[in-house]
DNA sequence: CTGAAAGCGCTTACAG
DNA sequence: CTGAAAGCGCTTACAG
């Protein structure tokens, strides 16, 4: 292993100190220009690189943040993870990515990081419990739930976008409208989807034909099997999730159910490709940027000790496809 | 921001110097019972966690490797992701994730996180040239392709396969055998599938239908259209790919067309799920797993300046499924 | 089995 | 605008 170039060895080949290297290696303009060339020259020449470690040591912070998912493999979660990866690189900051896979011990994991200096804090979505204690003091951002009260979290308008939903499908003469859904784990935002639901219901003294249950992931077609099986005569279903929603137009379709005319669908979460067919489901799109954005920019104002808002909520927007009349 | 506990507290408070407090932490095993225990009742205590930093520098290696893919949000990349994942942790290493979206800038800043001790080496699954200059002195092991002499690259039998499959297809009768792939950008191991269908068709003098072309991420759908415009009685289609494969299947059942029997298909690279019609595309399934861990395992010897075979090659096993005969 | 000390490579007041 | 020096928190020969 050849011995790696330093800061020293710029510093004795420039003739200046290691100080002066340091402000031209991280662009402080205190510097003459001529000096910077030089110096300049010689990192060139000497293939230097600066290592990392004893920047992070000294600076008592590493510019790195973390993101958990439960999976990535998934439309919103790559796309959530891809749009922070961007705002954290344009702010000077690199990402570490964790795929929690809903196991509590990969979650504990980046909590340690955090205390270990391995990173600087976390956006986290999470299905688990967290105890305060081990929270504390961890720069942290949680998406659609809280997990504890001093944790901000980021959310789109689950309970008004769900209710305008309802009632765009109220609009078009649907009356026996369905719920279908799978519960989180913990208290979140998400939850406000079915109080909306039935909420709207109520107000028009319709039935409602709910189905929310906590399922694991992979198991989201028995619920949907299960949905169809309980309740045969809806007319309408919003749908909440992505892979639900795709899972229960392919069963309306090999059932020969007409979309729109026998079966309305609108998706909370929108697929961004049609199907085999050219059809869109009618969706609730997140602002999976807008989100993303504002986790990020809310971690760093965490991490520099600023005064945040907890709740902070982003609009979705209802994107009419070929599933509602 | 409370001061950080160190070391030295947990020395002090001990009544033990820092060097045996380190050892106790690095599970050194020339430390007496008695002293452990104390030890480590001082740092629950302390609630002490050790600055990773401070280790890095002095250790001069960072415990954590690179895996670098094109995308993340598809099967192949997300398996493979996850499955180095498992066995980094179980090694001890951490995982950093590096989507490259096929830039080439992402793909060098890689090289320079391994320069600045940030990581100790990178899996590489890329689609450029790097030159050698900047790749020097950086662990590193490449999937699919050689990136130049001295890379080591772990890699499926697609030669072997490839020709297994065609002559598979052969077998059931098959006279006008098609190939649609897209084309790497670099040499690589890819290619071989091309070599294997033309000289398994030119022993068995068969005319051969071969599209396979340079395609960005998101256009396969024109050369799917492009292949099926130009071949149009073909009777079996050897597709290198999991995306070419799904479109052109969904092409085919939406032209009307029986399969297997006025059309076989087979993949290469599995779907793992079924179609909406509970059907599965016959496929030569890589060894995804066998991959990950040798690719790992090479890189591990690699940063530890050990001996490596360049080429690794790990088996494919070919999947019937319903869309041959 | 343990301690004292050097040193990993950088940044940052401080002084000039 | 620049240099000399202290120090970030750890590990690791070395000596005992």
């Amino acid at each position: 292993m050849p011995k790696q170039v330093t800061i020293l060895d710029v510093a004795n080949k420039s003739g200046y100190g290691v100080g002066t290297v340091s402000r031209v290696i991280s662009g402080d303009p205190h510097v003459k220009a001529s000096t910077r060339k030089k110096i300049e020259e010689v990192i060139k020449e000497l293939n230097f690189t600066p290592n990392v470690n004893g920047a992070r040591l000294r600076k008592k912070h590493s510019g790195v943040i973390a993101v958990m998912v439960p999976i990535i493999n998934h439309p919103f979660f790559a796309e959530f993870v891809e749009d922070i990866d961007s705002v954290a690189m344009q702010n000077g900051y690199s990402l570490l990515l964790v795929t929690s896979k809903m196991n509590v011990e990969k979650e504990r994991d980046i909590l340690n990081k955090i205390k270990r200096k391995e990173v600087d804090g976390a956006i986290f979505v999470t299905h688990y419990e967290h105890d305060n204690e081990e929270i504390k003091g961890c720069p942290l951002v949680s998406v659609d739930r809280h997990l504890n009260n001093h944790v901000p979290f980021v959310s789109s308008d689950n309970y008004d976008s769900t209710k305008e939903a309802i009632e765009y499908l109220i609009s078009t003469g649907a009356k026996r409208i369905g719920y279908l859904g799978t519960k989180p784990h913990v208290e979140s935002e998400v939850m406000l989807r079915e109080k909306a639901y039935l909420d709207v219901l109520e107000k028009h003294h319709l039935e409602s034909f709910l189905m929310n249950e906590v399922v694991d992931h992979g198991e989201e077609d028995k619920l949907v099997d299960k949905f169809i099986e309980t309740y045969k005569n809806v007319d309408a279903v919003f749908v909440s999730g992505t892979s639900l929603a795709q899972i229960f137009y392919s069963r309306m379709k090999m059932m020969g159910k007409k979309i729109p005319e026998e079966m309305q669908i609108i998706s909370y979460d929108g697929l961004f490709n049609a199907w085999d067919n050219g059809e869109f489901i009618s969706c609730i799109q997140q602002p999976i940027k807008e989100l993303a954005e504002g986790a990020f920019h809310l971690l760093i104002d965490v991490i520099n000790e600023k005064e945040v808002q907890r709740k902070n909520i982003y609009k979705s927007t209802f994107i009419k496809g070929d599933t509602t009349k």
